[in-house]
DNA sequence: AGCACGCCGACT
DNA sequence: GTCGGCGTGCTC
């Protein structure tokens, strides 16, 4: 008789905010396989929940007759990697939530609820046929399990006329007849690619790739050189890869990947997710071959198949957004961060962790190469340079043969004054206009704003229309004769009368994108104009198939928002129209400026991306303000030093650290009360090198009918932070219909 | 966070 | 009589 097995414990963290971890009794059938990184089923309170080890351990820490038993386990394909379970670990640590908490933002909803997902997978042929019949010739005596597998889906297609060329295996001439290993082989060669159909619907509109063979110049190969020793050396190197708008970064991420994949290593691409476009992944497919992406409008089973996907290790490269961060890649080469300054890489629900800032902890436990970059980086990372954490990579020209763009500048006030009224578009930039469509050359026009009027105030008693649940005007979308709360949403039919006196004299004022539309309808009655922002791009391609027109020529103008001032990249565009470029300043956020000469900056880049010379009119009500004027002369350094003195002056980011307390809840009285409480428990413990400011109402103090109230607490590091938050014992969370919330490093002040 | 337990007001 | 309001306490 065999000796009973001694018994196992299984340390296990559960999805709650609780940040302990609980241990649990681990059952004789799954002793020999259970490992950390496997979900598990166990009883906790009166009830049964999902949790996750995170130790083995023969000892029972704690008195074991407390001790239950783990329920069930899922399967060791969807185990959690080792550094993901370390990277949540030290997200619950710094960002002071717990680590259940951490986990379950780091895994997809479609494995942490175990569908038993059924997976179509798909093949497409990248080739045309003609070429991949030659090519099926060609291998025929060295590889003919590829070859007939080749011949198989060509025989196929051409009966089928399948719209894209794409072909599900499960098909009836496919099932079992083409071999895996010939599949896979053929996708390296980049003749096909491999997929889920549960994914991504294959309806991107394919973008033709221009692809000269590229010469690096001398910048670009310097840089590159550097990255791919930093690569081979094979441990934790982290990088901020400055350039120019138009400078070639992509090219240098494209090699460096390449490499790494080539070395048998894997690695990761993080976009905002507004660039994370058809045109974005098509770029890096056709470079790189197949890839996993990974974007907030997949389903869940789609975002869990291409989990899947990347655990197997059938695909070594995932693309996406923030919490692609998660993405389950062992043997990590590299982590590229792109738009580093990006504020969506923050998320504004718990766990509240920056993308950037966390990936290079994840390239740390991982040793390997963090990238991130930037035409404008953030002064956080700037300053990582200053102290040595961070080693600058510079590309100060723009790659092939585009020059930078001319700026003009026109002083708003200046202009309203000579012409006496307040005008959209200046008498210089509507001349430079009717020249670029003279020339059939294409503009694009920014304003940051939508709707057509952005403000409607009474003539009367002079009430200004606001939302009833925010603190906010409402916007006029006059398309859809309504007007609509930017906060929250709410819409409602454009009143007659003013609600509070009855007059009718309602003012419409302020301009948005839909205004801009009408104008510019007036001004060049022949001219097409395109108008892109979140109210006319609502589904899932208008984007791309909008994109697609507009570089196939079928506009004159593109007229948009935020949306449409990155990455863009359309060669017959050679004027640019900033409408209002300061808009922005007037925000009370310590990042105001920042952000202005970030887009600024990035808009001014859409010109001139070729060989045709461009042209950029930038009008704005303060165009001496640092934001503007360095972002016009190009010159990111002088921009850095004006702002980093200010923010020095006044301990701002990156000059220590930031956390941000919020209280929120439906009474204002006890919003109030409860903030003042924790402004006085904070002030008599907090240490001399601390400074609060607050509480005091957010920006927009109500918002969906609660009121919000906040407190900032400057520190000089936040290690300390971290331990004198913890000695206030504050409690977050929703108690008595009051939340209190907690923000380390918050990108929003709002 | 859930969920059960528990101790007080207004309904068939 | 009891249905249900949400304060309080606990979770291996």
């Amino acid at each position: 008789m065999p000796a009973a097995s001694p018994s196992l414990y299984a340390g296990v963290v559960v999805d709650t905010p609780l940040t302990r971890v609980f241990h649990y009794r681990v059952p004789e059938e799954l002793s020999s396989r259970l490992a950390p990184g496997d979900r598990v089923q166990v009883p906790f309170a009166h009830r049964r929940v999902h949790g996750v080890v995170v130790s083995l351990t023969p000892e029972p820490p704690i008195d074991p007759a407390k001790i239950k038993p783990i329920l069930s386990a899922s399967p060791e394909a969807e185990r959690i990697p080792p550094d993901i379970l370390e990277l949540t670990r030290w997200i619950g640590n710094y960002y002071r939530c717990s680590w259940g908490t951490a986990l379950a933002a780091a895994t997809p909803a479609g494995i942490k609820h175990d569908k038993h997902l059924v997976r179509r997978r798909h093949v497409r042929l990248l080739i045309d046929p003609g070429e991949a019949e030659e090519q099926a010739g060609k291998l025929a005596s060295r590889a003919p399990q590829q070859a007939a597998t080749l011949r198989t889906l060509l025989a196929v297609l051409s009966e089928e006329e399948a719209p894209g060329g794409l072909l599900h295996l499960d098909h009836p001439r496919l099932d079992g007849v083409v071999n895996p290993a010939a599949l896979r082989a053929l996708s390296a060669r980049g003749w096909l690619a491999l997929g889920d159909t549960e994914g991504l619907p294959p309806a991107e509109t394919s973008f033709p790739e221009v692809e000269k063979t590229i010469t690096l110049n001398p910048e670009q190969a310097a840089a590159l050189e550097r990255l791919l020793s930093a690569l081979d050396q094979g441990v934790f190197a982290p990088f901020l890869l400055h350039g120019v708008t138009g400078s070639g970064k992509t090219e240098i991420y494209l090699r460096l990947i390449s490499r790494a994949l080539a070395q048998g290593k894997s690695a990761l691409v993080l976009v905002p997710e507004i660039s994370l476009t058809p045109q974005t992944v098509s770029r890096f497919r056709n470079r790189l071959g197949d890839l996993a992406v990974l974007h907030s409008r997949l389903s869940d089973s789609g975002r869990a198949a291409e989990w899947r996907r990347l655990r197997s290790g059938e695909v070594r490269l995932a693309v996406g957004a923030r919490s692609a961060l998660f993405a389950p890649l062992e043997n990590l080469g590299i982590i590229v961060v792109d738009e580093e300054h990006e504020r969506s890489y923050k998320q504004e629900t718990a766990p509240r962790y920056h993308a950037r800032d966390t990936a290079l902890v994840r390239a740390r436990l991982a040793g390997a190469v963090a990238l991130l970059g930037s035409a404008t980086p953030s002064l956080e990372s700037w300053h990582n340079v200053k102290l040595g954490k961070l080693e600058l990579l510079s590309l100060t020209s723009r790659a092939g043969p585009a020059t930078p763009p001319r700026v003009e500048v026109i002083d708003l006030r200046q202009e309203w004054a000579d012409v006496k009224k307040p005008t959209l578009f200046s008498r210089d930039l509507e001349r430079h206009l009717g020249q670029c469509l003279e020339k059939h050359e294409q503009a694009i026009i920014f304003l940051n704003r939508r709707g057509f009027h952005t403000q409607i105030r009474c003539g009367s008693c002079g009430d200004v229309l606001f939302c009833a649940q925010c603190d906010i005007a409402m916007t006029h979308h006059r398309q859809a004769g309504k007007i609509r709360c930017g906060y929250c949403g709410e819409e409602k039919d454009v009143p007659e009368l003013c609600p509070a006196c009855g007059s009718p004299a309602l003012k419409f004022g302020g301009s948005g994108t839909e205004r801009v539309e009408d104008v510019l309808q007036r001004i060049f009655p022949r001219a097409r104009t395109l108008r892109m922002d979140s109210d006319t791009m609502t589904n899932r391609d208008s984007h791309s198939q909008a994109l697609a027109a507009f570089a196939g020529g079928a506009y004159d103008i593109l007229l948009g928002t935020q949306m449409i001032a990155k990455g863009l990249d359309f060669p017959n565009v050679t004027l640019v129209g900033v409408l209002m470029a300061d808009a922005a300043l007037g925000r009370s956020d310590f990042r105001a400026a920042e952000h202005t000469f970030q887009l600024v900056t990035q808009v001014i880049g859409r010109a001139g991306r070729a060989a045709k010379a461009g042209l950029a009119v930038v009008q704005a009500f303060q165009p001496g303000h640092p934001a503007i004027r360095f972002a016009v002369e190009h010159d990111y350094a002088a921009f850095v030093a004006a702002e980093t003195q200010d923010r020095a002056r006044h301990s701002y980011p990156p000059f220590g650290r930031l956390a941000r307390i919020i209280v929120s809840g439906r009474e204002r009285r006890q919003v109030e009360e409860r903030a003042k409480q924790l402004g006085q428990a904070a002030r008599k413990t907090m240490p001399g090198k601390y400074r609060l400011l607050g509480p005091a109402p957010c920006e927009v103090e109500r918002v969906e009918a609660n009121f919000r109230h906040h407190l900032l607490i400057f520190a000089p590091d936040n290690r300390a932070i971290a331990t004198w938050l913890d000695a206030m014992a504050i409690k977050y969370g929703e108690d008595g219909g009051i939340r209190v919330i907690l923000d380390i490093d918050p990108a929003s002040l709002q």
